[in-house]
DNA sequence: CTTGTTAAAATGTATATACAAGTAACCTTG
DNA sequence: CAAGGTTACTTGTATATACATTTTAACAAG
């Protein structure tokens, strides 16, 4: 632990890693909304896949976690969760290997009743991360997709 | 779901919403660091936690809670796992309810094989979040800081 | 039509995460 | 110094997350 070679990378990396910060961000976020749903027995992850599927209409596992880079197998549990609450149903599809879904009335109803909860979050959060933060994210979200496909 | 008022904010949600797009760069830019990582046996979490012990030398675990914003619980687990590692050691402590720790050698040096991989992410993950990044992160870590305190 | 390949999703396992509750040590105060 | 409160952490539990593997179905070649 002495040695001063060491001591400066960790000092540099401390000092710069990007990646350090996203995830405390990310944290101290996600706990912003988690806050302000908690009262309506809603995550923000199950948020996130409510609104996906309420965007597309028939959502389709691979697309929905293409577009939030989230992996397959994670949401394969929260849909079975959220089935089970009665917020998602499967829609029948000729492709026997598809298990694509739908918003049920009452996971629509859910998002509507979400909504105040979500601006005051979003208040918060856009007064914590400043007011460009929206357009930081877009464009990382545009680069991040294009690195990817 | 045929509800126009819901179709509304679903798609303000969609275009609009932080968290959604903070969480999804978070999976990314995480995966591009635990995928460099990964031939060392270390994880992104688990070098933060080195590199947070590196810097202060004796790490209590509130102070590194805080500075990460991480629940100490998730921090306890962790911790427990890179002692049974051999990365970490407890230091012995007037107050009989302190836990602080500091890098062993082998923790240490750990660290110091880790830093050619976590340049390359970083390289990666500034090329993906675009040059700013840094700004961006440091100033919203402050405001975030500012809020909390 | 069977066999190998690809594709879509589910399942096994380990870590990450946080909330709630518990434990043990310290501190105050009468 | 004993009772009550605070502090520092740990443990119980549930969800989040991803990698590796498995399952099932579609497809393609012979």
């Amino acid at each position: 632990m002495k040695d001063a070679k060491t001591t400066r990378l960790t000092k540099r990396i401390a000092t710069e890693c990007i990646v350090v910060r996203l995830r405390a961000l990310n944290r101290a976020v996600s706990k912003i909304y988690d806050d302000a749903l908690r009262p309506l027995g809603l995550r923000v992850s199950q948020m996130n896949i409510l609104v996906a599927a309420g965007v597309v209409g028939e959502a389709r596992p691979a697309d929905v976690c293409a577009a939030l880079h989230l992996d397959l197998s994670t949401l394969s549990r929260n849909v079975e969760r959220m089935k089970a609450k009665g917020w998602l149903e499967v829609i029948p599809d000729d492709d026997g290997r598809a298990q694509p879904f739908r918003l049920t009335r009452k996971g629509s109803a859910l998002l509507s009743d979400a909504a105040p909860a979500w601006s005051k979050a979003q208040c918060r959060a856009k007064s914590i991360l400043g007011g460009q933060s929206l357009d930081f994210l877009d464009r990382a979200m545009k680069r991040l997709n294009a690195a990817s496909s």
